[in-house]
DNA sequence: GTCTATATTCTGATAGAC
DNA sequence: GTCTATCAGAATATAGAC
């Protein structure tokens, strides 16, 4: 208990962290388990705001509460930081997405929409990184990320050519119309705020109706 | 002529420099006509690749074939250099869409579409700044640049506007529209490149179907 | 107009005390 | 597990020689 005696001396017991994590400030002591997420959390959100390459170490290492030296305990270096934020993001988004991938191809490509907005706006900073920072990966980062990214438009994709073969829509090009498709969602996040004059579910709407009338035959849409 | 020495010891005249501006290497001597806009497009290589914060002054200057110090006889500081990069992109955006503004709404609106994908298209490394980098203008260029983009922004609601109002379009909400029009066009530049299977013309033709079906009465296009 | 040299501050990352 | 102290290098920007 040698390592711990600045928390004794503020009559913390350092048990008291695994019981219970809402704990006071201190400047001392054992806290792998809360310090971690901080990080991450710390960092997905610097990163976001000011950008990887403009935010320091020390700053991560201010806003959690720690010396800079302590964070590399948590990660091996600043890169491999942004990496796994950006991965995780998009393991998240290609397990959230399964549950759309069933139904019949209008049903579907509704859901779709409707998920990639309501995703995508549950996370704006993990979002405006992953798609920020990929000039600051390493090019082995670079090439697992992008893969990820082309496994995730390609989902789009595969969706609009069984609907075009089922002749449920007609669509020129599925490659592009999943390109356009997916950069007027992702769109929403630059202006879209839950405290406008619209509700997420009326934004959901309005893209859905605009995506329907893009893909439907003849540029009809049934009633 | 004694600050040219290095120059004449090459056996180039100085005043070669104003005549000719197709000039041999060389590490000193005054280039104030070429200089100039050399670092611009330096800056603006360089900020598109890496980003405005990973890229220092010293890349720049070496990317000209100059020393760090002789960038500030162009720029006042690295901020500027980025805020006037980004306020000549917009500034000849403005200008430049003015002519897709005149004749019947469905007209003005198949202009705006093909020519933004294809300014944007020609400004790869412009367009990508004027987007990424917003993060890193201090607080008044931001506003600056914010005003102009919304401007831009405006125009396509207004055609948008005019186009319902003259029963040409159905469109629930014009400004979500423009949105999304937008996002959607400037995505073009994510994954266009011109020498892929697709032609500019291509790409311009396929965006201005989707556009046309989305905001198209009943969701039909006439023929 | 450009160079060299420099001031001041900050950077990512590490070593060792506790 | 965190802190303090530190290394080696790089950053922006400026001053003065030429």
């Amino acid at each position: 208990m040698h390592q711990h005696g600045e928390a004794r001396k503020r009559g913390l017991d350092m048990n008291a962290c695994s019981v219970n994590h809402v704990v006071m400030a201190r400047t001392q002591g054992s806290h792998a388990e809360i310090t971690g997420p901080k990080v991450r959390d710390a960092a997905l959100r610097l990163f976001a705001e000011h950008g990887f390459a403009a935010v320091s170490m020390r700053q991560i290492a201010a806003e959690v509460g720690v010396q800079a030296g302590a964070l590399y305990l948590y990660t091996p270096d600043k890169q491999t930081l942004l990496f796994e934020l950006m991965r995780d993001q998009l393991v998240e988004l290609m397990e959230a997405v399964r549950p759309c991938l069933d139904g019949p191809a209008e049903a579907r490509l509704e859901a779709f929409v409707r998920f990639h907005i309501a995703f995508h706006h549950a996370r704006l900073d993990a979002v405006f990184i992953a798609y920020m920072e990929l000039r600051n990966l390493t090019p082995d980062n670079f090439a697992e990320i992008e893969g990820l990214r082309g496994q995730y438009e390609r989902l789009l994709q595969d969706q609009l050519d069984m609907g075009v073969h089922d002749g449920a829509f007609a669509v020129a090009d599925t490659r592009i119309a999943s390109m356009a498709i997916i950069a007027m969602l992702t769109g929403v996040n630059t202006w879209f705020r839950a405290d406008g004059r619209l509700s997420l579910g009326d934004v959901q709407e309005m893209y859905w109706q605009m995506v329907h009338r893009m893909v439907s035959v003849g540029g009809t849409v049934s009633p």
